[in-house]
DNA sequence: TTCTATATTGAGACAAATTATCAAAGGACT
DNA sequence: AGTCCTTTGATAATTTGTCTCAATATAGAA
């Protein structure tokens, strides 16, 4: 009995949102394991990071943590960055902003209106970068995917 | 008899790479009918972007066209932008760079390693994003998809 | 063709997001 | 505690754009 590869159920199933409370990983253990020292504006940046649920900017994090130099953001944050716990976004107008990376392989929803940012993930993304493997010259290194919503909030207060 | 929403071969069928003689819109014209003057700046600027089949960035533009300030170069690539015949896109590392929208929506692959630029549309990408819609929260306004790749050229001539 | 109202331009100031420099300070390990 | 090497902060420099504003060019009328 023949089946099809994917139905649109399979869609359906296989796309999650993060629940809030998914586990994080330890970032600075993360960061010891690749042989990078802790130290405290490093510790601080991290403290502030983990409350994060909706994406932030550099700007932000700098402004939540006067002592810390600027530099030492964005070099902590690249950091983050290389070791996979972080990862970077654009707004529609291209403008930067990060987020934890809650789930291993994941993608983004940004709202266009107050630009909170969401995970979500689907196999069968994955499943379709696979099939277009195929058909594009060339050797597919990976992905990035940004969907662009009104988020709940926004829809309802219409107005602002 | 039952038939499967869409199968594997599908998306292989649906995929098409852009021919290099994919035919472009007269650009001029189309700023025209929007009522955006035929001005000497905006001429050749779009003289130098009809040569581009790789993609390209503003920095680059503005070297081959000095004598046109810079702050036309960004005002000509943001008025394209707006009228729909080209499109912004960030590589890995989230630098920006542009490209011609030669087929109304698609997506891009970026090499990772020389920076060029590419085009694809695949309908099944198009399935999927609305299957997403009931499943994401908030209303789905649109997206960005970027395959990142490491080009033929560039596989070939590994060394360097 | 000439006139005129208005769109467009160029120069340069300004802004945001990073990266580079470099001497001083801080961790890891003995 | 001592040493070596990493990391930091201050600040300069870069990259990618946007804003201002006076000068200029364009489209359409006269």
């Amino acid at each position: 009995m023949w089946a099809p590869a994917f139905t649109a159920e399979d869609v359906l199933n296989q796309v999650m949102t993060t629940p809030p409370t998914a586990s994080r990983p330890d970032m600075m253990a993360v960061l010891e394991d690749r042989g990078y020292r802790s130290t405290a504006p490093r510790r601080a940046i991290i403290r502030i990071l983990e409350g994060k649920e909706e994406g932030f900017t550099a700007e932000e994090i700098g402004s939540e943590l006067p002592g810390v130099g600027r530099a030492t953001i964005f070099r902590t944050i690249k950091l983050l960055m290389e070791v996979g716990v972080i990862c970077r976004l654009n707004l529609i107008d291209g403008a930067p902003k990060y987020s934890l990376s809650r789930i291993e392989h994941h993608h983004h929803t940004v709202c266009v209106s107050c630009g909170i940012v969401g995970e979500f993930r689907a196999t069968t993304v994955e499943r379709l970068m696979r099939s277009l493997g195929s058909e594009i010259p060339g050797e597919i290194m990976g992905h990035r995917i940004e969907l662009y919503v009104t988020c709940d909030r926004c829809v309802e207060g219409e107005g602002n």
